[in-house]
DNA sequence: TTTGGCATGTAATCCGTTACATGATTAG
DNA sequence: CTAATCATGTAACGGATTACATGCCAAA
């Protein structure tokens, strides 16, 4: 069990609210999308086996908007004991595939206005997410309970800053590759 | 065939030089470790894939330092084509997994000071990476050859500024957690 | 003589995505 | 009627790490 990292966003995120495995789906893309993903082939095997071993706790409910049955999740007590630990742990530093920076790399070998494009469509992708965490901003005084506010901030700041840094490499980089005379 | 990103890194570095698969394993943790990992695990039935399907060659050499046989592997020009080919294709966005992100997104269920000593920990493993950096820049003048200075220096200057975003956030985040003063 | 670095490889295992299968409800 | 959205799940596959197995040479 090395890792198994599924687990510990699910049940950090029950450990805000019951949710249903589409909820969750739909809460880590919304949310913290910007580093982390998860398929619903992961989390609803896992979500069964959190609730084999008694870490959440499995309702089954009538659907609230649109159809089929809902099963929705509660954290237990021992799934909070759970959580804590895990969060007490030092995090293991993260492993990064970044096939921009790859081909960035190896770029001698690719002709100087394609590297510029790949670039570019980077750019926009990260420009759009920063116009995104702009509002981000506001909402959190606005909506998120106030125990979860630092959280949220520091999580958003991360977010923007890293997003920052990558727009500024972007545009140097561009400038350095003679910004897009010959192309498009 | 969607990933097996893995060969595309090992056909990458032997685009520059005949290296064993020993050798790459040392080259990627070496240059490209910050956005790049491979084990040997991996290294090995790739680089024995490669040979079979002739994008690689592979001689057998006498060990040149340290003992035991070694096996050298040199790139073909069916291997520089299919690199090429990969290197114009649009990069697929990376997909991260930040652990630390993650103990802080749900940092509200963590005692700060425990938040705290991740981030430290983090934060003296970025200022490391951003002194070993320094360096980098002065070695590519000296020692890289002129055609693959472009390439170094865009993907050198990408680290710098992740890693400089990355202690820019610590410092600010151990700030609003009231540095230190209460641990070590 | 033991440790560390050079060096190659396989097996077990698992983590995770993709594709598939199913199905009800509501809005257009 | 059809598309979108809500919703749950499994099967197949493959990508990747870890642990294991082997072995030689040089330096301490």
């Amino acid at each position: 069990m090395r890792h198994h990292r599924t687990q510990w966003v699910i049940l950090g995120l029950l450990s805000h609210e019951p949710l249903s495995g589409y909820d969750i789906r739909r809460h880590i893309d919304e949310s913290i999308g910007f580093f982390w993903r998860e398929s619903y082939g992961q989390i609803y095997p896992v979500l069964a086996r959190l609730a084999r071993r008694g870490l959440v706790r499995r309702t089954v409910t009538a659907a609230a908007r649109g159809g089929r049955r809902r099963h929705s999740y509660a954290i237990t007590p021992a799934g909070r004991d759970a959580l804590a630990a895990w969060l007490r742990e030092p995090p293991e530093p993260e492993i990064v595939r970044n096939e921009l920076l790859l081909k960035t790399f190896f770029s001698d070998a690719l002709a100087a206005p394609i590297l510029r494009s790949h670039i570019q469509t980077f750019l926009a992708r990260q420009r759009a997410l920063a116009r995104y965490y702009a509002h981000g901003a506001a909402e959190i005084d606005a909506v998120k309970p106030a125990r979860r506010r630092r959280a949220w901030s520091l999580t958003l700041r991360a977010g923007q800053l890293i997003v920052a840094a990558r727009i500024h490499w972007a545009e140097e980089a561009l400038a350095a590759l003679g910004n897009g005379r010959s192309s498009s």
